[in-house]
DNA sequence: TTGGAAATGATAATCATTTCCATTTTTGTG
DNA sequence: CACAAAAATGGAAATGATTATCATTTCCAA
């Protein structure tokens, strides 16, 4: 299966020649889970999956994708490195403040938004963050 | 010298009524080094004048006053995070990655996007959070 | 003055992330 | 295939920021 991993990646685009097998494990799980996860989230998904990997592993392979631009290193509102392929096309989330209903939407004038901003103060490499929060109707 | 801060915060248009003294001494450093400084730093500063302020004091000042937005909390490249007097505008920030450089910038167009996506699903009361990161021209 | 609420700060706990290091696996070579 | 060198692995301990606990102190209105 790890083959299969190597022909998927190879039709991204992505060179595995300096891969190793965590490192696909982990483009694996990030590819089915699609969106973002921690660390610790991606070691639980693989433990809870059968696979012994340690969590120094999964730090370290992290690591080595982010290096490799193949990941992209985010963080979550309290300081929590969170990883994502990078290329997704991602979403934005409508989060209700009362009962924590969350609703995925699109956010294509946020994408021009970044990228005009960016452009306009010669930022590169940019990425973004965008999240909308409220009441939901049934609260 | 708590009542020229409390005078000083007023021209600013900050209400000081729900603030302690803790609250006013992290405001009054924060003006005086301008820039980002994590708590532990913040802390230091005080310590270093002679303060004897506990680091937990310093915690609590630092999340009240970013509750009452009158701080901002952002971010490191290593997660820890950094807090700044916010600007009187609601404002969003293009981050670099590297260096740390922000850049208050415009995001009249994430209101309307934010406007426009909570109506669509049912949503009142509705804020949002934006922000856009990279490497900067410098870096 | 006094009683209770709010504030304080030392200490301990928590939690993500790194470092260390001994062991296992892979790889290249004859 | 054998075998040594190199790379990968993972458990345990260390680190460092942040938070929780809790006894003590300060503040303030009656």
């Amino acid at each position: 299966m790890i083959m299969l991993k190597k022909i998927m990646l190879k039709k991204r685009g992505i060179c595995t020649k300096t891969m190793n097998k965590s490192d696909l494990k982990l483009i694996a799980v990030l590819e089915r889970t699609g969106g973002f996860a921690s660390a610790q989230e991606l070691h639980q998904i693989l433990r809870r999956e059968g696979d012994g990997i340690g969590l120094t592993t999964v730090y370290r392979a992290l690591q080595s994708l982010v290096d490799d631009k193949i990941v992209d290193l985010l963080r979550r509102e309290d300081g929590e490195a969170i990883y994502r392929l990078c290329g997704d096309t991602h979403h934005h989330h409508l989060v209700c403040k009362s009962c924590g209903d969350t609703v995925e939407i699109e956010g294509g004038a946020i994408e021009k938004w970044a990228k005009t901003m960016a452009e306009e103060f010669g930022f590169r490499d940019v990425g973004h963050t965008a999240e909308i929060f409220g009441i939901c109707s049934k609260c």
